[in-house]
DNA sequence: TACGGAATTT
DNA sequence: AAATTCCGTA
Protein backbone atom coordinates (compact mmCIF):
# COMPACT_ATOMS: atom_id res chain seq x y z
CA UNK A 1 0.00 0.00 0.00
CA UNK A 2 1.15 3.49 -1.23
CA UNK A 3 0.93 5.58 1.65
CA UNK A 4 0.43 9.61 0.18
CA UNK A 5 3.16 10.93 3.02
CA UNK A 6 2.05 13.99 1.51
CA UNK A 7 -0.65 14.18 3.51
CA UNK A 8 0.08 13.57 7.14
CA UNK A 9 -2.72 12.24 9.13
CA UNK A 10 -4.09 10.46 5.71
CA UNK A 11 -3.73 7.60 4.81
CA UNK A 12 -5.85 7.80 1.56
CA UNK A 13 -6.00 4.05 -0.81
CA UNK A 14 -4.19 5.01 -4.40
CA UNK A 15 -7.44 4.58 -5.92
CA UNK A 16 -9.26 7.25 -4.01
CA UNK A 17 -7.10 9.63 -6.02
CA UNK A 18 -7.24 7.44 -9.60
CA UNK A 19 -8.91 10.12 -12.10
CA UNK A 20 -11.73 7.49 -13.54
CA UNK A 21 -9.77 7.03 -16.91
CA UNK A 22 -7.41 5.34 -14.40
CA UNK A 23 -7.23 1.70 -15.32
CA UNK A 24 -8.24 -0.15 -12.46
CA UNK A 25 -9.74 2.73 -10.60
CA UNK A 26 -13.40 2.85 -9.44
CA UNK A 27 -15.35 4.97 -11.73
CA UNK A 28 -17.02 8.03 -9.54
CA UNK A 29 -20.02 6.97 -8.02
CA UNK A 30 -23.41 8.77 -8.53
CA UNK A 31 -23.99 9.67 -5.15
CA UNK A 32 -20.23 11.13 -5.26
CA UNK A 33 -21.39 13.11 -8.20
CA UNK A 34 -24.56 14.09 -6.57
CA UNK A 35 -22.68 15.31 -3.34
CA UNK A 36 -20.15 17.10 -5.42
CA UNK A 37 -22.88 18.81 -7.34
CA UNK A 38 -24.33 19.85 -4.04
CA UNK A 39 -21.37 21.51 -3.50
CA UNK A 40 -20.95 23.95 -6.53
CA UNK A 41 -23.47 26.74 -6.34
CA UNK A 42 -23.63 26.54 -10.24
CA UNK A 43 -25.52 24.08 -9.81
CA UNK A 44 -27.87 25.27 -7.48
CA UNK A 45 -30.14 25.61 -9.99
CA UNK A 46 -29.96 22.38 -10.85
CA UNK A 47 -29.98 20.76 -7.61
CA UNK A 48 -29.60 21.98 -4.29
CA UNK A 49 -29.89 21.10 -0.70
CA UNK A 50 -33.83 21.36 0.58
CA UNK A 51 -35.24 20.67 3.09
CA UNK A 52 -34.08 18.87 6.05
CA UNK A 53 -30.73 17.37 6.86
CA UNK A 54 -29.20 15.64 4.29
CA UNK A 55 -32.51 16.10 1.74
CA UNK A 56 -31.63 17.57 -1.92
CA UNK A 57 -34.17 18.07 -4.37
CA UNK A 58 -33.32 17.97 -8.36
CA UNK A 59 -34.90 21.05 -9.66
CA UNK A 60 -33.44 20.07 -13.02
CA UNK A 61 -33.57 16.43 -14.06
CA UNK A 62 -32.87 16.14 -16.75
CA UNK A 63 -29.54 18.47 -16.40
CA UNK A 64 -28.78 16.74 -13.94
CA UNK A 65 -29.17 13.53 -16.14
CA UNK A 66 -27.06 15.45 -18.72
CA UNK A 67 -24.45 16.34 -16.30
CA UNK A 68 -24.01 12.66 -15.24
CA UNK A 69 -23.99 11.55 -18.75
CA UNK A 70 -21.22 13.58 -19.35
CA UNK A 71 -19.37 12.58 -16.35
CA UNK A 72 -19.95 8.92 -17.17
CA UNK A 73 -19.56 8.97 -20.77
CA UNK A 74 -23.22 8.35 -21.35
CA UNK A 75 -24.96 10.69 -24.08
CA UNK A 76 -27.71 8.58 -23.38
CA UNK A 77 -28.03 8.96 -20.07
CA UNK A 78 -31.42 10.50 -18.43
CA UNK A 79 -33.36 11.01 -15.58
CA UNK A 80 -35.28 7.72 -15.68
CA UNK A 81 -31.93 6.01 -15.65
CA UNK A 82 -30.67 8.17 -13.57
CA UNK A 83 -33.32 8.02 -10.96
CA UNK A 84 -32.77 3.71 -11.26
CA UNK A 85 -29.41 3.92 -9.71
CA UNK A 86 -30.85 6.32 -7.10
CA UNK A 87 -33.04 3.72 -6.27
CA UNK A 88 -30.54 1.30 -5.69
CA UNK A 89 -29.13 3.37 -3.18
CA UNK A 90 -32.46 2.60 -1.26
CA UNK A 91 -31.19 -0.79 -0.46
CA UNK A 92 -27.78 0.73 -0.15
CA UNK A 93 -29.20 3.17 2.54
CA UNK A 94 -27.26 6.01 0.78
CA UNK A 95 -30.07 8.07 -0.32
CA UNK A 96 -33.95 7.38 0.69
CA UNK A 97 -36.65 8.70 -1.23
CA UNK A 98 -38.57 11.95 0.36
CA UNK A 99 -41.90 10.90 0.10
CA UNK A 100 -44.30 13.29 -2.01
CA UNK A 101 -41.77 15.47 -2.53
CA UNK A 102 -40.46 15.47 -6.36
CA UNK A 103 -37.40 14.60 -7.18
CA UNK A 104 -36.56 14.83 -3.65
CA UNK A 105 -33.68 12.52 -2.13
CA UNK A 106 -32.42 12.31 1.06
CA UNK A 107 -29.04 11.28 1.85
CA UNK A 108 -28.06 9.32 4.83
CA UNK A 109 -25.98 11.34 6.31
CA UNK A 110 -25.15 9.01 9.33
CA UNK A 111 -23.77 6.59 6.71
CA UNK A 112 -21.79 9.54 5.06
CA UNK A 113 -20.65 11.58 7.83
CA UNK A 114 -19.75 9.11 10.27
CA UNK A 115 -18.27 6.89 7.85
CA UNK A 116 -15.77 9.53 6.97
CA UNK A 117 -15.48 10.64 10.55
CA UNK A 118 -15.63 7.44 12.49
CA UNK A 119 -13.45 8.61 15.16
CA UNK A 120 -14.69 11.98 16.76
CA UNK A 121 -14.23 11.38 20.20
CA UNK A 122 -17.84 11.85 21.98
CA UNK A 123 -15.71 11.73 24.88
CA UNK A 124 -15.97 8.62 25.99
CA UNK A 125 -13.34 6.36 26.50
CA UNK A 126 -10.96 4.60 24.07
CA UNK A 127 -12.06 1.47 25.14
CA UNK A 128 -15.60 1.49 23.33
CA UNK A 129 -13.55 2.22 19.76
CA UNK A 130 -12.79 -1.61 19.06
CA UNK A 131 -16.47 -2.08 18.66
CA UNK A 132 -16.84 0.69 16.82
CA UNK A 133 -14.47 -0.52 14.71
CA UNK A 134 -15.96 -3.88 14.82
CA UNK A 135 -18.85 -2.19 13.74
CA UNK A 136 -17.57 -0.42 10.73
CA UNK A 137 -15.20 -3.27 9.74
CA UNK A 138 -18.57 -5.55 9.39
CA UNK A 139 -18.09 -4.68 5.78
CA UNK A 140 -15.94 -7.98 5.19
CA UNK A 141 -12.61 -7.95 4.02
CA UNK A 142 -10.59 -4.23 5.40
CA UNK A 143 -8.86 -2.84 2.82
CA UNK A 144 -5.48 -2.56 2.62
CA UNK A 145 -5.37 1.16 3.45
CA UNK A 146 -8.29 0.98 5.61
CA UNK A 147 -7.72 0.39 9.61
CA UNK A 148 -5.05 2.46 10.35
CA UNK A 149 -3.61 0.71 13.69
CA UNK A 150 -3.08 3.32 15.84
CA UNK A 151 0.57 2.56 17.13
CA UNK A 152 0.49 5.15 20.07
CA UNK A 153 -0.79 2.96 22.29
CA UNK A 154 -2.92 5.82 23.67
CA UNK A 155 -5.60 5.83 22.02
CA UNK A 156 -6.51 1.75 21.53
CA UNK A 157 -5.22 -1.43 20.20
CA UNK A 158 -6.81 -2.49 16.96
CA UNK A 159 -9.59 -5.11 18.16
CA UNK A 160 -7.88 -8.53 18.76
CA UNK A 161 -10.42 -9.84 16.56
CA UNK A 162 -11.60 -8.67 13.39
CA UNK A 163 -15.00 -8.15 12.31
CA UNK A 164 -15.49 -11.09 10.65
CA UNK A 165 -14.60 -12.88 13.48
CA UNK A 166 -16.76 -11.24 15.66
CA UNK A 167 -19.90 -11.29 13.40
CA UNK A 168 -20.71 -14.03 10.94
CA UNK A 169 -19.97 -12.87 7.15
CA UNK A 170 -22.37 -12.42 5.03
CA UNK A 171 -21.42 -11.97 1.61
CA UNK A 172 -23.65 -8.90 1.07
CA UNK A 173 -21.99 -7.36 3.58
CA UNK A 174 -18.95 -7.80 1.44
CA UNK A 175 -20.32 -4.30 0.32
CA UNK A 176 -18.07 -2.25 -2.35
CA UNK A 177 -16.11 0.88 -1.10
CA UNK A 178 -18.48 3.81 -1.40
CA UNK A 179 -15.65 6.43 -0.47
CA UNK A 180 -14.72 8.72 -3.26
CA UNK A 181 -12.32 11.06 -3.38
CA UNK A 182 -15.52 13.88 -3.97
CA UNK A 183 -15.82 12.75 -0.26
CA UNK A 184 -12.98 12.75 1.24
CA UNK A 185 -12.02 16.00 -0.12
CA UNK A 186 -15.55 17.15 1.38
CA UNK A 187 -13.91 15.31 4.59
CA UNK A 188 -10.98 17.05 3.87
CA UNK A 189 -12.80 20.09 2.71
CA UNK A 190 -10.49 20.80 -0.04
CA UNK A 191 -11.48 21.83 -3.27
CA UNK A 192 -8.51 22.35 -5.03
CA UNK A 193 -7.66 18.93 -5.18
CA UNK A 194 -10.95 17.47 -6.91
CA UNK A 195 -9.03 17.57 -9.96
CA UNK A 196 -10.95 14.94 -11.82
CA UNK A 197 -14.40 16.24 -10.63
CA UNK A 198 -13.90 19.75 -11.66
CA UNK A 199 -11.95 18.64 -14.43
CA UNK A 200 -14.71 17.04 -16.05
CA UNK A 201 -17.08 19.91 -14.65
CA UNK A 202 -15.34 22.59 -15.51
CA UNK A 203 -16.78 22.01 -19.12
CA UNK A 204 -19.84 22.27 -17.99
CA UNK A 205 -18.86 25.03 -15.62
CA UNK A 206 -17.86 27.63 -18.65
CA UNK A 207 -20.54 26.14 -20.54
CA UNK A 208 -22.91 27.74 -17.98
CA UNK A 209 -20.23 30.71 -17.53
CA UNK A 210 -17.86 31.21 -14.81
CA UNK A 211 -18.70 30.79 -11.25
CA UNK A 212 -16.75 30.99 -8.37
CA UNK A 213 -15.08 28.76 -6.85
CA UNK A 214 -16.89 28.04 -3.73
CA UNK A 215 -14.45 27.38 -0.76
CA UNK A 216 -16.17 24.05 0.84
CA UNK A 217 -16.87 25.50 3.70
CA UNK A 218 -17.59 29.15 3.98
CA UNK A 219 -20.19 30.60 4.97
CA UNK A 220 -21.36 32.61 7.80
CA UNK A 221 -20.51 30.95 11.71
CA UNK A 222 -23.22 28.79 13.29
CA UNK A 223 -25.81 29.86 15.36
CA UNK A 224 -25.42 28.52 18.04
CA UNK A 225 -27.60 25.91 18.46
CA UNK A 226 -30.60 25.71 21.30
CA UNK A 227 -29.74 22.05 21.97
CA UNK A 228 -26.52 23.09 23.02
CA UNK A 229 -28.48 24.91 26.01
CA UNK A 230 -29.70 21.41 26.81
CA UNK A 231 -26.00 20.37 27.02
CA UNK A 232 -24.50 20.34 29.73
CA UNK A 233 -20.30 20.98 28.93
CA UNK A 234 -17.82 19.09 31.09
CA UNK A 235 -15.09 19.66 30.07
CA UNK A 236 -12.80 15.89 30.03
CA UNK A 237 -9.18 15.97 31.13
CA UNK A 238 -8.48 13.06 29.57
CA UNK A 239 -7.98 14.70 26.45
CA UNK A 240 -5.52 17.40 26.86
CA UNK A 241 -5.66 19.06 23.71
CA UNK A 242 -8.83 21.35 23.28
CA UNK A 243 -10.54 21.15 19.84
CA UNK A 244 -8.01 20.26 17.65
CA UNK A 245 -7.58 23.21 15.47
CA UNK A 246 -7.79 21.36 12.12
CA UNK A 247 -8.50 23.91 9.55
CA UNK A 248 -10.95 22.04 7.54
CA UNK A 249 -11.44 18.64 8.62
CA UNK A 250 -11.85 16.62 11.46
CA UNK A 251 -9.25 14.56 10.08
CA UNK A 252 -6.85 16.75 9.37
CA UNK A 253 -5.36 16.49 12.85
CA UNK A 254 -1.86 16.61 12.53
CA UNK A 255 -0.90 14.48 14.98
CA UNK A 256 -1.31 11.31 12.55
CA UNK A 257 -1.99 9.29 15.16
CA UNK A 258 -4.57 8.62 13.92
CA UNK A 259 -5.02 8.24 10.22
CA UNK A 260 -8.62 8.67 8.56
CA UNK A 261 -10.37 5.30 9.38
CA UNK A 262 -12.44 4.72 5.96
CA UNK A 263 -14.48 2.02 5.94
CA UNK A 264 -14.63 1.02 2.55
CA UNK A 265 -17.94 -0.67 3.67
CA UNK A 266 -20.20 1.99 3.49
CA UNK A 267 -23.45 0.44 2.46
CA UNK A 268 -24.10 -2.43 3.67
CA UNK A 269 -22.88 -1.78 7.29
CA UNK A 270 -24.99 -1.12 10.03
CA UNK A 271 -23.73 1.43 12.27
CA UNK A 272 -23.82 2.86 15.50
CA UNK A 273 -25.13 5.47 14.66
CA UNK A 274 -27.72 5.13 12.14
CA UNK A 275 -30.30 7.46 13.11
CA UNK A 276 -30.45 11.25 13.48
CA UNK A 277 -30.89 13.10 16.41
CA UNK A 278 -32.77 16.16 15.06
CA UNK A 279 -32.95 17.34 12.34
CA UNK A 280 -31.79 20.49 13.07
CA UNK A 281 -28.48 18.79 13.92
CA UNK A 282 -27.27 18.01 10.66
CA UNK A 283 -24.34 19.18 9.76
CA UNK A 284 -25.02 21.91 7.55
CA UNK A 285 -25.01 25.30 7.24
CA UNK A 286 -27.94 26.87 9.13
CA UNK A 287 -29.12 28.17 5.34
CA UNK A 288 -29.48 24.30 4.54
CA UNK A 289 -27.73 24.62 1.22
CA UNK A 290 -24.41 23.07 2.18
CA UNK A 291 -23.49 20.07 4.10
CA UNK A 292 -20.52 20.57 6.29
CA UNK A 293 -18.03 18.86 7.69
CA UNK A 294 -16.91 21.81 9.59
CA UNK A 295 -15.63 20.35 12.94
CA UNK A 296 -18.13 22.54 14.76
CA UNK A 297 -21.11 21.33 13.00
CA UNK A 298 -20.15 18.14 13.51
CA UNK A 299 -19.44 18.46 17.07
CA UNK A 300 -22.80 20.16 17.25
CA UNK A 301 -24.16 17.07 15.26
CA UNK A 302 -22.43 14.46 17.12
CA UNK A 303 -23.34 15.79 20.43
CA UNK A 304 -26.62 15.78 19.96
CA UNK A 305 -26.41 12.09 18.93
CA UNK A 306 -24.29 11.36 22.01
CA UNK A 307 -27.26 13.27 24.07
CA UNK A 308 -28.96 10.62 22.69
CA UNK A 309 -27.73 7.84 23.12
CA UNK A 310 -27.76 9.44 26.37
CA UNK A 311 -31.26 9.93 27.25
CA UNK A 312 -32.19 6.90 25.42
CA UNK A 313 -29.93 4.29 27.03
CA UNK A 314 -28.72 3.71 23.64
CA UNK A 315 -25.72 1.13 23.74
CA UNK A 316 -22.28 2.63 24.49
CA UNK A 317 -21.48 1.51 20.55
CA UNK A 318 -23.62 4.56 19.71
CA UNK A 319 -21.27 7.08 20.93
CA UNK A 320 -18.18 7.83 18.38
CA UNK A 321 -14.70 8.18 18.71
CA UNK A 322 -13.36 11.24 17.18
CA UNK A 323 -9.63 12.14 17.48
CA UNK A 324 -10.30 15.44 17.00
CA UNK A 325 -13.36 16.29 18.16
CA UNK A 326 -14.28 16.19 21.79
CA UNK A 327 -17.87 15.93 22.11
CA UNK A 328 -18.74 17.26 25.99
CA UNK A 329 -20.35 14.22 27.65
CA UNK A 330 -24.10 14.80 27.77
CA UNK A 331 -25.94 14.71 31.11
CA UNK A 332 -29.15 13.17 31.21
CA UNK A 333 -31.15 16.21 31.75
CA UNK A 334 -33.68 16.21 35.67
CA UNK A 335 -36.58 17.09 33.07
CA UNK A 336 -37.75 15.70 30.02
CA UNK A 337 -35.43 18.22 27.73
CA UNK A 338 -37.18 21.13 27.25
CA UNK A 339 -37.13 21.83 23.84
CA UNK A 340 -37.90 25.34 22.26
CA UNK A 341 -40.87 26.25 21.19
CA UNK A 342 -39.95 26.36 17.16
CA UNK A 343 -38.08 22.69 17.26
CA UNK A 344 -39.98 20.16 17.01
CA UNK A 345 -39.29 17.46 19.82
CA UNK A 346 -37.33 14.26 19.26
CA UNK A 347 -39.54 11.10 18.06
CA UNK A 348 -37.97 8.49 19.29
CA UNK A 349 -38.91 5.15 19.32
CA UNK A 350 -37.16 1.77 19.92
CA UNK A 351 -37.94 -0.67 17.02
CA UNK A 352 -38.53 -3.92 18.14
CA UNK A 353 -35.55 -6.74 18.62
CA UNK A 354 -34.42 -8.16 15.31
CA UNK A 355 -36.54 -10.40 14.11
CA UNK A 356 -35.74 -13.40 11.97
CA UNK A 357 -35.73 -13.05 8.27
CA UNK A 358 -39.33 -11.82 7.12
CA UNK A 359 -41.13 -14.71 5.39
CA UNK A 360 -43.16 -12.68 3.40
CA UNK A 361 -39.87 -12.47 1.02
CA UNK A 362 -38.94 -14.54 -1.36
CA UNK A 363 -38.32 -18.36 -0.11
CA UNK A 364 -34.82 -18.45 1.07
CA UNK A 365 -32.38 -20.57 -0.83
CA UNK A 366 -31.78 -23.53 1.81
CA UNK A 367 -28.14 -23.21 1.28
CA UNK A 368 -27.84 -19.75 2.60
CA UNK A 369 -26.31 -19.63 5.81
CA UNK A 370 -27.81 -16.21 6.66
CA UNK A 371 -31.63 -15.20 7.69
CA UNK A 372 -32.23 -18.73 9.35
CA UNK A 373 -33.88 -17.29 12.27
CA UNK A 374 -33.52 -20.53 14.20
CA UNK A 375 -30.08 -21.12 13.43
CA UNK A 376 -29.44 -18.56 16.06
CA UNK A 377 -26.51 -17.18 14.19
CA UNK A 378 -26.72 -13.25 14.03
CA UNK A 379 -27.76 -12.29 10.68
CA UNK A 380 -28.04 -9.55 8.32
CA UNK A 381 -30.52 -8.44 6.54
CA UNK A 382 -29.94 -8.88 3.24
CA UNK A 383 -32.57 -7.71 0.80
CA UNK A 384 -33.58 -4.50 2.61
CA UNK A 385 -37.84 -3.97 2.40
CA UNK A 386 -37.66 -0.63 1.30
CA UNK A 387 -41.22 -0.33 1.65
CA UNK A 388 -42.53 0.50 4.53
CA UNK A 389 -41.00 3.11 6.59
CA UNK A 390 -40.84 1.50 10.07
CA UNK A 391 -40.41 -1.63 8.91
CA UNK A 392 -36.93 -1.09 7.47
CA UNK A 393 -35.26 -1.47 9.90
CA UNK A 394 -34.01 -4.83 9.02
CA UNK A 395 -30.89 -4.41 8.55
CA UNK A 396 -29.05 -5.39 10.98
CA UNK A 397 -26.62 -7.24 12.74
CA UNK A 398 -28.26 -9.42 15.44
CA UNK A 399 -25.15 -8.72 17.58
CA UNK A 400 -26.04 -4.96 17.37
CA UNK A 401 -28.17 -3.11 19.51
CA UNK A 402 -31.23 -1.44 18.63
CA UNK A 403 -29.41 1.72 18.81
CA UNK A 404 -27.56 0.75 15.83
CA UNK A 405 -30.93 0.48 13.70
CA UNK A 406 -31.30 2.63 11.10
CA UNK A 407 -33.81 5.28 12.60
CA UNK A 408 -33.52 7.85 10.03
CA UNK A 409 -36.78 9.31 9.66
CA UNK A 410 -38.09 12.01 11.96
CA UNK A 411 -40.91 9.84 13.05
CA UNK A 412 -38.89 7.71 14.85
CA UNK A 413 -37.69 10.18 17.21
CA UNK A 414 -40.57 10.94 19.52
CA UNK A 415 -40.74 12.69 22.80
CA UNK A 416 -38.25 10.85 25.19
CA UNK A 417 -40.72 8.44 26.96
CA UNK A 418 -41.63 9.07 30.72
CA UNK A 419 -38.64 8.24 32.72
CA UNK A 420 -40.60 6.74 35.64
CA UNK A 421 -38.49 3.72 35.36
CA UNK A 422 -35.89 5.02 34.78
CA UNK A 423 -34.72 7.90 36.66
CA UNK A 424 -31.92 9.62 35.66
CA UNK A 425 -28.78 8.60 37.80
CA UNK A 426 -27.25 11.25 39.83
CA UNK A 427 -24.23 11.84 38.64
CA UNK A 428 -21.75 13.32 41.53
CA UNK A 429 -19.90 16.36 40.71
CA UNK A 430 -16.26 15.06 40.13
CA UNK A 431 -17.25 11.67 38.82
CA UNK A 432 -18.36 13.18 35.40
CA UNK A 433 -16.34 10.64 33.77
CA UNK A 434 -18.16 7.93 34.70
CA UNK A 435 -21.34 8.78 33.04
CA UNK A 436 -19.05 8.08 30.30
CA UNK A 437 -20.78 4.93 30.35
CA UNK A 438 -23.87 6.15 30.53
CA UNK A 439 -25.00 3.72 27.34
CA UNK A 440 -23.48 0.93 29.29
CA UNK A 441 -24.40 2.09 33.02
CA UNK A 442 -27.37 -0.28 33.38
CA UNK A 443 -26.00 -2.05 30.92
CA UNK A 444 -23.47 -3.21 33.40
CA UNK A 445 -26.37 -4.91 35.48
CA UNK A 446 -28.68 -6.32 32.36
CA UNK A 447 -27.36 -7.62 29.21
CA UNK A 448 -27.82 -4.97 26.32
CA UNK A 449 -30.36 -6.87 24.57
CA UNK A 450 -32.60 -7.80 27.13
CA UNK A 451 -32.02 -4.21 28.09
CA UNK A 452 -33.57 -3.20 24.96
CA UNK A 453 -36.35 -5.40 24.59
CA UNK A 454 -37.47 -4.18 27.59
CA UNK A 455 -36.99 -1.04 26.39
CA UNK A 456 -38.91 -1.80 23.50
CA UNK A 457 -41.44 -3.53 25.36
CA UNK A 458 -42.04 -0.20 27.44
CA UNK A 459 -42.31 1.09 24.48
CA UNK A 460 -44.77 -0.96 23.25
CA UNK A 461 -46.81 -0.65 26.53
CA UNK A 462 -46.79 2.68 26.40
CA UNK A 463 -47.67 3.11 23.15
CA UNK A 464 -50.80 0.91 23.55
CA UNK A 465 -51.80 3.04 26.46
CA UNK A 466 -51.35 6.50 25.26
CA UNK A 467 -52.00 6.45 20.96
CA UNK A 468 -54.31 4.29 18.99
CA UNK A 469 -53.49 6.32 16.23
CA UNK A 470 -50.39 4.37 16.18
CA UNK A 471 -51.97 1.36 16.14
CA UNK A 472 -51.80 0.09 12.88
CA UNK A 473 -47.66 -0.07 13.22
CA UNK A 474 -47.33 -3.25 13.09
CA UNK A 475 -46.15 -4.93 16.72
CA UNK A 476 -43.98 -7.92 15.35
CA UNK A 477 -44.24 -10.69 17.02
CA UNK A 478 -41.45 -13.10 17.21
CA UNK A 479 -40.91 -16.77 17.91
CA UNK A 480 -37.05 -16.30 18.24
CA UNK A 481 -36.97 -14.33 20.91
CA UNK A 482 -40.34 -14.26 23.19
CA UNK A 483 -41.41 -10.70 23.80
CA UNK A 484 -40.70 -10.41 27.21
CA UNK A 485 -43.60 -8.49 29.37
CA UNK A 486 -42.53 -4.79 30.70
CA UNK A 487 -40.35 -5.40 34.11
CA UNK A 488 -41.36 -2.68 36.53
CA UNK A 489 -39.62 -4.62 38.97
CA UNK A 490 -35.86 -3.82 37.17
CA UNK A 491 -33.84 -2.44 39.87
CA UNK A 492 -32.07 0.59 38.18
CA UNK A 493 -28.57 -0.11 38.37
CA UNK A 494 -27.18 3.02 40.15
CA UNK A 495 -23.89 1.83 40.22
CA UNK A 496 -22.12 3.37 36.90
CA UNK A 497 -19.49 1.16 35.34
CA UNK A 498 -16.45 2.68 35.48
CA UNK A 499 -15.10 -0.34 33.27
CA UNK A 500 -16.19 -0.25 30.05
CA UNK A 501 -14.25 -2.57 29.33
CA UNK A 502 -16.48 -5.04 30.84
CA UNK A 503 -19.72 -4.03 29.02
CA UNK A 504 -17.75 -4.39 26.04
CA UNK A 505 -16.69 -8.18 26.75
CA UNK A 506 -20.14 -8.56 27.64
CA UNK A 507 -21.07 -7.25 24.32
CA UNK A 508 -19.22 -9.18 22.43
CA UNK A 509 -20.07 -12.55 24.37
CA UNK A 510 -23.44 -11.48 23.55
CA UNK A 511 -22.84 -11.19 20.06
CA UNK A 512 -21.44 -14.81 19.59
CA UNK A 513 -24.06 -16.52 21.55
CA UNK A 514 -27.02 -15.05 20.05
C1' DT B 1 -43.67 10.27 -11.05
C1' DA B 2 -41.92 6.51 -8.77
C1' DC B 3 -40.68 1.72 -8.05
C1' DG B 4 -38.09 -2.33 -8.79
C1' DG B 5 -37.13 -6.75 -11.64
C1' DA B 6 -34.22 -8.45 -15.10
C1' DA B 7 -30.63 -8.52 -18.26
C1' DT B 8 -26.55 -6.34 -19.62
C1' DT B 9 -22.49 -3.49 -19.46
C1' DT B 10 -18.34 -1.42 -17.56
C1' DA C 1 -20.06 -3.87 -7.70
C1' DA C 2 -22.21 -0.19 -9.67
C1' DA C 3 -24.38 1.24 -12.75
C1' DT C 4 -27.03 1.14 -17.47
C1' DT C 5 -30.84 -0.13 -20.12
C1' DC C 6 -35.40 -1.51 -20.67
C1' DC C 7 -39.75 -2.00 -19.11
C1' DG C 8 -44.04 -3.45 -16.57
C1' DT C 9 -46.56 -1.80 -12.71
C1' DA C 10 -48.79 1.48 -9.55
Amino acid sequence: MKTPAAEPGFAFPDWAYKPESSPGSRQIQLWHFILELLRKEEYHDVIAWQGDYGEFVIKDPDEVARLWGVRKCKPQMNYDKLSRALRYYYNKRILHKTKGKRFTYKFNFNKLVLVNYPFIDMGMAVRTLPLILIVFFTGGPVPQSAPPVPSGGTHFRFPPCTPSDVLSPNEELRSPTLFSSVARRLARGSVSDCSDVEESLSEEQHRRGPGPDIPAFRGPPLPRLSHEGIFRVYPRPRVPEPLSPFPVSPMGAPTGLLPPQLSPALPMTPNHMNYTPSPTLSPMYPGGSHFSFNPEDMKRYLQAHTQSVYNYHLSPRAFLHYPSIVVPQPQRPEKPLHLPPDEPPFKFKLQPPPLGKKQRDRPLEPGSSTSSSSSGVPQIKVEPISDAEEDEEELMVEVTDISEEEEEDEEVFKAPTAPEQRPPPPIPPGREEEALGAGSESGRCIPLKLRFKRRWSEDQRLEAEGGAEESDKKVRSNQEEPKLPPQPGVTPCRRVSTDLQRATEELSLESRDS
